[in-house]
DNA sequence: ATATCCAGTTTGGTATGACTAAAATTAGCT
DNA sequence: AGCTAATTTTAGTCATACCAAACTGGATAT
């Protein structure tokens, strides 16, 4: 039907396509379209928006790139209410490779230092007791799975999840999967030795316990020392490769 | 060609179009295609590699998606080696999307909060001479703009940026700029004065202070109650708004 | 009644051809 | 050489067709 391309504000032309993923996108932020909701089979999508099929999976295409539609091959677009940990997915892969390149990784690293350091400094100021219960129990897993591998690691990575969740920043817990996410692929590498999780479990340990005693400074060089050592184990790993 | 949908390891099939984009991708992260470089015309695309112009399209449009090219309509897709301030990009609007919700802008604010005064604190550990000269001349700059609004606010986020820089990790300037695009839209709102622009310098001046007496608890506290105030001006817009 | 299986239908992925309008290119002119 | 007009190329869109996988509903077996 609209065989002219419409103009914006900027003079630009806009694609068909550009317009119904636009419209979808409203429909989907303004819940009109509810999360796991699937989209309307392409054909009456044609129907509807009087559209041809091309323009219609185009757009259905853009909607699955953002994030904002899960597409997989011969099933129905399913729609998925965007959040943070989506947003991080969608340019999951592309970090992915520019992390390989140069310090990346190292880079990465050194920002999750960052937010650590703080994290462990803002809870030695002001942890509450939940909290700090939270942290406690954290531990004791951490410390009863160091002759599992496996285990090790997740309670490993809680430890570090249950931190982040302290601060009450609902972003910090999707900022947290993300160095999970994009560090993991130089973690799982390393080999595993009780003694290496016997050493972390310690260094959790004297995290905790800095926050316990209410220092910042403590807590803050008990988390770059923890943070320093896995560095190095991960740098280790990221040599031999060369 | 392939009228059969590849299995990949996990048993689920890609599509055509999915292949041809990771073809792309790995041509332009490589470095086969260039930065800058236009891609090849869709009917040669479809010639070269003998799938049709449909998968040819869809695939442009992925890369477009992902910020991997620069797709005018009408015009030739442009290739865009991805760094990471095109990643923030490509989550852009989502993000925007979400921080309008709830207490987003105030949950990234935090966050900005966090890396701030880690950053303060660092800088006042290890600012090499370089560093505070670059930091003094952002400030000057910032001084003699206080009356002239927009350079203000140019000068303002230079002096922030310089900061960032300070750091030595790339990652960094790119992050300061996600904030600089999320929290402007809020910022631009606020009634601009030079008694205000005369308090912020002076917090300015307060932060290089401490930084400059190797005083990092000084240079968080002097960072906390700047960046508590840009909250509070950002909040009173907020709020007038509801 | 529930589970299983099969055939018919629907639907997503792909290919092809056509048309339009804008961009790129060439031809022609000054 | 520089400008303009005619020509060619190309991106955006539509329509149609086909296949294979997913879905659906009813028949059959347990």
């Amino acid at each position: 039907m609209s065989d002219i391309l419409i103009k914006g504000d900027n003079g630009q032309s806009y694609r068909a396509a550009d317009e119904l993923f636009l419209e979808f996108e409203r429909m989907i932020v303004s819940g009109e379209l509810c999360d796991g909701e699937a989209l309307p089979p392409e054909r009456e999508i044609v129907e509807t928006f009087g559209v041809s099929r091309t323009v219609v999976r185009e757009a259905i295409l853009a909607l699955s790139n953002k994030g904002l539609v899960e597409a997989k091959p011969r099933f129905r677009p399913v729609v998925r209410k965007p959040n943070f940990d989506t947003a991080i997915d969608t340019v999951g892969n592309v970090v992915s490779r520019l992390l390989e390149e140069g310090d990346g990784v190292k880079n990465l690293f050194d920002t999750r230092i960052m937010v650590e350091v703080y994290l462990a400094r803002q809870a030695a100021v002001d942890a509450k007791r939940d909290d700090m219960q939270s942290l406690k129990d954290a531990l004791e897993e951490n410390e009863a799975a160091i002759n599992n591998m496996d285990l090790f690691f997740q309670t490993d990575v809680k430890f570090h999840r249950v931190l982040y969740a302290m601060s009450g920043n609902p972003l910090l817990p999707s900022i947290h999967r993300a160095y999970i996410t994009w560090l993991k692929p130089n973690w799982v590498k390393m080999p595993t030795l009780p003694a290496r999780n016997q050493l972390n479990f310690e260094s959790h340990t004297a995290i905790y316990n800095a926050i316990l005693m209410r220092d910042p400074d403590k807590a803050e060089a008990a988390t770059r020392k923890h943070l320093a050592d896995a560095w190095d184990q991960i740098n280790n790993i990221l040599s031999a490769a060369k």
